[in-house]
DNA sequence: CACTTTTCCCAAAACGTTTTGGAAAAAGGA
DNA sequence: TCCTTTTTCCAAAACGTTTTGGGAAAAGTG
């Protein structure tokens, strides 16, 4: 057994290539041509039933693998799709997008696939690494996230027809694939399931509407407030900073009861909960008593604190592999414009979401 | 100018890949082989300098780039590194795990390399992870992190030859390549510190040892102690949960203050922050002035606390970029051995770490 | 048996590069 | 001028697959 195992390496020096088969030698050592081994291996109906089982079998027992540079070069595929980061995505912390990640990662693995990342610093730099996939035929997709109400990464890719799926939404009028959230519907339950408690002033602590989700969340809030006959209130309405979620909305939290009129409740992003706790802290508010809170994303934080907060939950692992199913689709040629999905958040109620004191 | 752009189109209807040059077509434009073409874009010095200049030019005006999976398969190398994250990486949080990946990514890219990435739930997904990537011959080299004492990979691309390079450090006789923060100086140097401000009771709340970067925190705690003279308790060590690091430091930190002769500074790694601050508050002890924090990492919440925390503070984009750098070299060849690098820590004062009251 | 169909296999081409091993032309040296 | 060296280019091979377009043998049909 054991001189088997080492007998391979006996008489090669060149390391690891050395422990690798290639297609030639398997089918020598079969006796059949690298034709029939190829199609036997891939299942093809003309190669009988037989000599199939007796390729498998000698391909497993060496190990063999196809090359996949060779084979992606033969088909003319990279199999590769390509995504791009930035460190603001980071915000977006804890579970949230390495969860997504994951959904996408381990979807693109079991097709067969690479994922490849790009991290960038800024917009320019996002823009050239996708660049740097697309032009350089690296990648088949692009995956795009954080998505930016006016994107020209969207314009870019329809532009040269090159499959992409966003995870998000932007202003464009060509038809495109995307998976998003239902922020709109997510932040339209908390709004009415707050009214319905007897909260009459809600606050909204949001992100910048450069980015698209804020914006479907600030429409749900208004049709909230709107569905539960409440007022809507521009001193109720903030804007944290993308670059500095914590220290901006600590600020705003501040501002929002200096209102002679202050609100009894906060919807938020769940980015922003350092600043709006420290806020209240400073003010002798207590989160869930004084003030209602609910939280846009199941945080750690959100799970530990006491009270434990409110949130909407997104279902981050699942859209990821629906991002990836529908690019696969996208690359296999099927019209982008019929994949729109548009999935539906869950609301957890914790401790923070009383009615008013 | 317009109409020569848009002629490029004309008559292809096949959408993305009409767009694209090859070698051949290029070296025809050009009335040359494609040997001379690829050699003079290589600057390869048997092409006159007048030629080269000529192929340059038509490139560029063409927007030729060499397809990478054709390069690739001809050149016997993927181009590609790989690596392989767990959710758990993501208590590492914030800035910091992306600061690192930042790093890595732009030294690749620069190197005209791909970095592909697997995220894995577990332990035994991560090794499939990985050896999908090294068997499959999908990668010409591996980047570790989160790496444990006894770390299974590392055996295994050690049997194999196959290179790669730590991000920290594992128990392992034989020579390998690593890039460590130097753990256990930074907290020799916390620890001298608040002894040095007079604080005689420190604990240590730390991370568990299966990971090897705790147990060189430990050491430099118990050096730390030592050089100040001061006896080491077990009961002033405690150690949190990686699958739930808040949770447990919060209970750590109740149970640090049953203690007869409680401790006035705490150790401990960031990610436990949050734990600890919900421990400190419900004892009603002031972060900072009843008791002395700091922690390892600089996390958001460390900079906006208040008071703000006084942190060891590890440079995590510049160590990605050493790392890749070594990677490089040990894939030409290099001998891994002579790649071990142990980057100091620097320490960051703030608002935590004054002396005891 | 003669013919057609089906089964099973394979040689050659192709994917787009880079590298190898010259060869022709130009330049230099006597 | 003739020979040698240098310069400049290129045809062909190679990388490891998959696909194309058969072709020979076996099986079925009358």
């Amino acid at each position: 057994m054991f001189l088997e195992q080492s007998g391979n390496r006996i008489g090669f020096g060149e390391g690891f290539k050395s422990m690798t088969i290639n297609l030639k030698q398997l089918s020598k050592l079969l006796k059949l041509s690298p034709t029939t081994v190829s199609r036997a291996l891939a299942d093809y109906p003309d190669v009988s039933a037989k000599t199939r089982a007796r390729v498998k079998q000698m391909a497993i027992q060496h190990g063999y693998q196809p090359n996949p540079v060779a084979r992606r070069l033969q088909k003319g595929k990279t199999e590769t799709i390509g995504i791009v980061i930035t460190p603001e995505q980071n915000y977006f912390s804890d579970t949230f997008f390495i969860d997504l990640l994951s959904g996408i990662s381990n979807q693109i693995t079991r097709a067969g696939y690479e994922l490849i990342l790009g991290v960038a610093s800024d917009e320019e730099h996002e823009m050239q690494s996708m660049r740097r996939m697309v032009e350089g035929k690296r990648v088949d997709g692009m995956i795009l996230t954080l998505i930016r109400e006016q994107d020209p990464r969207v314009g870019y890719l329809l532009d040269r027809d090159f499959p992409f799926v966003l995870y998000g939404r932007t202003r464009e009028t060509r038809p495109y694939a995307f998976v998003d959230m239902d922020g709109k519907q997510a932040f339209e339950k908390a709004c009415t399931y707050l009214a319905g408690l007897g909260h009459r002033r809600i606050a909204l602590l949001n992100g910048e509407p450069c980015f698209m989700f804020p914006v479907g969340c600030r429409e749900g809030y208004e049709s909230g407030l709107f569905l539960s006959g409440l007022e809507l209130d521009p001193d109720l309405i903030r804007e944290w900073k993308h670059k500095d979620p914590s220290q901006s909305s600590y600020r705003w939290t501040l501002e929002l009861f200096k209102n002679d009129n202050p609100p009894t409740a906060i919807l938020f992003q769940t980015e922003a909960v350092n600043g709006i706790f420290k806020g209240l802290d400073e003010l002798d508010l207590q989160p869930g008593k004084d003030v209602a809170l609910i939280g846009y994303d199941d945080l750690e934080i959100a799970r530990i604190h006491r009270p434990s907060l409110s949130v909407l939950r997104p279902q981050a692992r699942e859209a990821g592999q629906r991002v990836v199913n529908i690019l696969m689709e996208v690359i296999k040629g099927e019209d982008p414009g019929k994949f729109q999905e548009i999935h539906q958040v869950e609301m957890v109620i914790r401790e923070t979401s009383l009615p008013p004191s």
